[in-house]
DNA sequence: CGCGGCTTTGATGTTCATCAAGTAAAGTGG
DNA sequence: CCACTTTACTTGATGAACATCAAAGCCGCG
């Protein structure tokens, strides 16, 4: 690979990795032209329902949930994004105004690249697109997959599977500080606060997991993994 | 358009209009050549999950459930396709087995594309990627949407709400014949059969709907939307 | 005919949301 | 920095929504 021509100075840049890998270096500068880096504190909007789309966002560091309002205006959450993904892959080449927001649960760093340049380079280098595909694809496969499954689980269930996707895939580790409220886990996985802290506490009592405040130890993970399965 | 020379007879092939659109004729025919057109009966099973993605499906005429067995042995249904519709788009492009399974739902037709030609036509042609792009971005979406808002309602808005669909979706008229049996609802809206028949029972006996087996006619439209939306 | 699957209704119990009330923590303005 | 307000967290009691269990009628099919 020779980068040492291309524009673009974000060291490491996951975007590029990822997917372009199938642009030569007169795209790739194309891009680095007008893509603009955008920082957001934790609580920031960072795109909001019924806007329109303009950019292709990519998620650089941190952390946001991606959640709509219901007609209710109850606020439902569906998913919580990692670096690598592309976060507004959902409704993008859909859709003229966003369905979803996007809020930064972290301080949080976005790569915004004009939608009107991606879908010119998508036209003219079809591997490009296939590799957008490739990763719109998962991303909607594991949305669906995760509402099918917590579908399906009782609180306790539901409460061990994101006790579980914390540890295992955002923070990788046992102990992490929860990113959101109690509030938000029940956005999540579509319950009641107050049952959200019930069921922690239970799992407390039980010594599956330690809690300090926002702070959680998974303990037993085995009998975690259990009720994340079975319940 | 010059369709004059194409080798496709499929006369109205939605596909081609679709997104054929953006291939020229020496493309087209070279979809039309691998192409396989196959036919299935009302329960016939057309694609398990787990199988290998060989090919890219589309749905010519007919009615289809996508569906998925969780590790609990439960079925879920998480949506019915129509005419028009990429059934196989949903992890088409990110997975290699099939983690979906498709079932006619009536006698249906698909129209089967080997994979590898599918990806080489986007790799030459960056507009016909894009297409396909939209269809599944659309497809996602819907699919996502759906299942948010049907996990907010309770059960009296999850059977207007199904009602609905039958009626404006897929029939147009309020007055159809039920695809399904009573479970099969059951599985698509995640609640247990005895509650499915018991709510149609309300709405029938309510004045709401008309029941004669598998046959309803929607008599109070406005009550069931409003129920959809509200309940 | 009889068997299995689909449908229907009723009775019972569990799960969970709702309501209420109180404590802790975190902003906010003087 | 402290009183004040608001927001997050926690626990218990109650009731509603829903699943489960049981039993019986219906229909198609070998």
């Amino acid at each position: 690979m020779s980068q040492h021509r291309i524009t673009c100075n974000c060291e490491g840049c996951h975007f590029r990795m990822v997917v372009f890998d199938s642009l030569n270096e007169s795209e790739i500068n194309s891009v680095c032209e007008v893509k603009k880096e955008q920082s957001y504190k934790r609580g920031d909007i960072i795109i909001e329902e019924g806007t329109e789309i303009r950019e292709f966002i990519y998620l650089k560091s941190g952390l946001v949930k991606i959640y709509r309002k219901s007609p209710s205006g109850k606020e439902q959450i569906l998913n919580i994004a990692t670096p690598m993904e592309f976060v507004s892959l959902l409704s993008v080449f859909s859709e003229t105004q966003y369905k979803f927001s996007i809020c930064a649960l972290d301080d949080t760093t976005v790569c915004m690249i004009d939608l009107e340049t991606v879908r010119k380079l998508i036209l003219s280098n079809g591997a490009f697109g296939l590799g957008i595909m490739e990763k719109m694809s998962k991303n909607a496969d594991k949305i669906i997959l995760q509402n099918l499954s917590l579908n399906m689980k009782q609180l306790r269930g539901r409460i061990a599977y994101i006790l579980l996707l914390f540890a295992n895939d955002i923070y990788k580790s046992d102990s992490f500080d929860l990113p959101v409220s109690r509030k938000e886990i029940a956005q999540l996985i579509d319950m009641t606060t107050e049952n959200v802290i019930r069921i922690l506490s239970e799992f407390r009592k039980d010594g599956l997991i330690r809690i300090n405040g926002k702070n959680i130890e998974i303990v037993n993970k085995k009998m975690i993994e259990q009720i994340s399965e079975h319940g």
